[in-house]
DNA sequence: AGGAAAACCTGCGTGC
DNA sequence: TGCACGCAGGTTTTCC
């Protein structure tokens, strides 16, 4: 469900709100979303106070000060924060954490690809394989992603999803930034040239900035943790718009699948390259 | 060994 | 109206 944008504006609404709280009680009420609920979360965080909310890749942390518990949504994870007793709990509402002033945090994803961990140590890392660089990292630039990309041949629009070339970058905003570097999907990963990725190492960040301003998207499930849903869906220029006119070019945008993901390119703004020689 | 496809799970829109 | 089918924002595992 939510990309990185999405996530960093969960964690700027989360982190003033929670920062300082006291967890009282923990209810888990499923054995597992992904991975299996740790047991002993209680245990953990009762009694300790929240010291700050931060985000890498797509993962929240909520950060005490023995360690971080991570909470991933998945496609289709909220974490909605309720000022008062919260509402009865519904079948996909898998945790709450209820603190001292009364206030609840509650976990619920009906898709149940979310994840719920805890890692030792403030400063750790999200439970999950190697994470690529952050893309609004000023480290983030044309030269770092020609070393991520030069050793693959896969097209461009699969080699950006994949988290360990650079994190965060999901199905929407991979197709968006495509066509603001004006990049076909297809193109091999190896094979762009130093304009091409300093159009698009900027076009990663221009895209995932803007949808931060905005709010985030929400297609369908995405909310804020108090409710409200994202503006960015109003400035996608071409996912989910196959056939509707290009707004650059008035060329039907198209669609095809990269890895099973959907892609959603204009033709005519983002050329199939040549290979090989010209003539 | 790299890369594509399948798997995880539920809900919703579409078309028959 | 109802049902079968396909598709969905992510990540890991399996298979080629």
């Amino acid at each position: 469900m939510p990309e990185l944008p999405e996530v960093e504006t969960i964690v700027r609404s989360l982190s003033p709100s929670l920062t300082g709280k006291i967890p009282e009680q923990v209810v888990i009420r499923s054995k597992s979303v992904r991975v299996p609920i740790p047991t002993d979360l209680a245990s953990r965080i009762v009694g300790k106070p929240i010291q700050l909310v931060r985000r890498r890749a797509k993962w929240p942390a909520i950060v005490f000060d023995t360690g971080c518990l991570w909470l991933h949504l998945g496609m289709t994870g909220q974490i909605l924060i309720y000022s008062g007793v919260a509402p009865r709990a519904g079948t996909h509402d898998h945790m709450d954490i209820i603190f001292k002033d009364g206030s609840t945090l509650r976990f619920t994803d009906p898709r149940r690809f979310g994840v719920i961990a805890w890692t030792d140590g403030p400063e750790s890392n999200p439970p999950t394989s190697t994470l690529g660089p952050e893309p609004l990292d000023t480290v983030f630039d044309a030269a770092m992603l020609k070393k991520q990309l030069e050793r693959t041949g896969r097209p461009i629009k699969t080699a950006i999803m994949d988290g360990a070339v650079v994190a965060g970058v999901g199905n929407i905003y991979a197709s968006e930034a495509l066509f603001l570097a004006g990049i076909h999907p297809d193109t091999p990963a190896n094979t762009l040239n130093s304009a091409q990725l300093g159009a698009l190492a900027n076009a990663i960040k221009a895209v995932l900035c803007a949808a931060i301003e905005a709010g985030g998207s929400t297609l369908k499930d995405y909310r804020t943790p108090d409710g409200k849903t994202g503006n960015a869906q109003g400035l996608h220029r071409v996912y989910s718009k196959a056939g509707d006119p290009c707004d650059v070019c008035a060329t039907p945008i198209a669609t095809a699948n990269h890895s099973g993901r959907a892609t959603f390119w204009c033709e005519h703004c983002q050329p199939r390259q040549c290979s090989g020689t010209l003539f």
